[in-house]
DNA sequence: CATCGTTGGATTGTTGAACAATACTGCAAT
DNA sequence: ATTGCAGTATTGTTCAACAATCCAACGATG
């Protein structure tokens, strides 16, 4: 051992490691399968078939729903049972409006923000346009949302990406209540693109003014779409 | 029954209703309790203890901490059980980043903001008055963070109003770190009033100056105090 | 003397079964 | 069409048990 044990600083913190408990890593997989769509809005997940696909106890998976819930993922409903979450034209726009809260402001204060986490934007872009060149529709759903947690993250404050990540996975349920994920991630590329290109240019006010056409084109197309579906789902 | 059943939609809606499952009123009662400092940050929740005194089983309890620890107003270590939350000074930084992302962009959008909004915001500078009348420290506290919680809601998202309460309350948390209630609400009150004043007369822009720099203050106190703190405490 | 293995006790992690409370379905009665 | 009333299925909650892990204390080691 040396005088000093700097050496020991370089170690990754506990926070790294962390221990995962069993209702964590259930949660952590359902999340993602509700995250990628393949449990339908709306799905009711009942404690006991899933206790016992999954190998654990009611309890443990409880605990899982309620984390699920808190993240606005799932619904618990008294004595009713946790769905998946089945967000409405009224969610649509609190998203929106969250949104508009979180990445404008994000990123019109820009200019003090790191040089790496604009290049986290740029990968962003760049993931998209491979996606597009693929033909892969959901990846580039998922670029899409990389680059508005990139936005965000301008914010530097470790609370606000936690709340963007759950803001966009909620956004991401929006694409799955509609079938149709192909042509409302088209025409978004070359508007990241342009972001992008204006933070990079140092002129923060002119990405933050093609964010805000963006952000309102994006909810109003799909706020029409709700509105034109909960007309006929009425109940 | 009439042909038009409008008497219906006065009626308070189910989300109103809410029925509270055990778990989740164990979790109110101790949400207050942490935030109002009857729980000292740091302090482990024993499961065996607390069970018995609430009078529910440990797997209801267990629920109880996952939403709470959600919220970050209790941390979950594994196998080590669960803390009152002790935020760090780096937690403070963060917290008041985070505040400065939500509070000042909602204050500059007051613009589109409807009237109550605004008057909310003016009936906490108001309570915070009283309080300071009947030197009731402790509820300057809460009119103070009534009054931030205001100005948040001016982003008019639920989930931002939502987001914003979380990170009150665990900024709550951090006047509980270290024992000065008094001193550090003591000359807020004015700068709420300023504030308040600015945006009835409709100039968004002197109030989030002054906001951003009653931030900037309030972060500084909050920093120098903690530094201080854990330099003596370092663990 | 500082460090490291071991041991025993305490607490959490997780389970499975049980029972109570509630919601839902279908059917009969009005 | 609405109401009342079964029976059934599911969730809400408890309890007791065991496994897994941490922690403090004690020696052993160099």
């Amino acid at each position: 051992m040396t005088a000093t044990d700097d050496h020991i600083d370089r170690l990754p913190t506990p926070a790294m490691v962390h221990a995962t408990s069993q209702a964590e890593r259930v949660a952590d997989m359902l999340r993602a399968f509700v995250i990628d769509g393949e449990l339908a809005p709306g799905v009711r997940l009942s404690e006991e078939k899933l206790s016992r696909k999954y190998q654990v106890s009611r309890n443990t998976l409880r605990e899982a729903f309620r984390l699920l819930s808190r993240e606005r993922l799932l619904v618990h409903r008294m004595h009713r049972g946790v769905f998946v979450a089945h967000p409405t034209g009224e969610d649509v726009r609190d998203l929106f409006n969250a949104r508009r809260a979180l990445e404008l402001p994000a990123v019109r204060g820009a200019a003090q923000a790191p040089e790496p986490l604009i290049r986290a934007v740029g990968a962003a872009v760049e993931e998209g346009e491979q996606a597009r060149a693929a033909s892969d529709w959901w990846r580039m759903g998922s670029a899409n949302m990389h680059f508005h947690e990139a936005l965000g993250a301008l914010s530097q404050s470790a609370r606000v990406n936690e709340f963007m990540r759950q803001v966009l996975a909620e956004t991401r349920l929006v694409f799955h209540v509609m079938a149709a994920p192909r042509e409302f991630h088209d025409p978004y590329l070359p508007w990241n693109r342009r972001i992008h290109l204006a933070l990079t240019a140092g002129d923060t006010e002119a990405a933050a003014e093609e964010l805000a056409e963006y952000l309102a084109t994006s909810e109003e197309q799909l706020a029409t779409a709700f509105s034109g579906m909960e007309r006929s789902t009425r109940g």
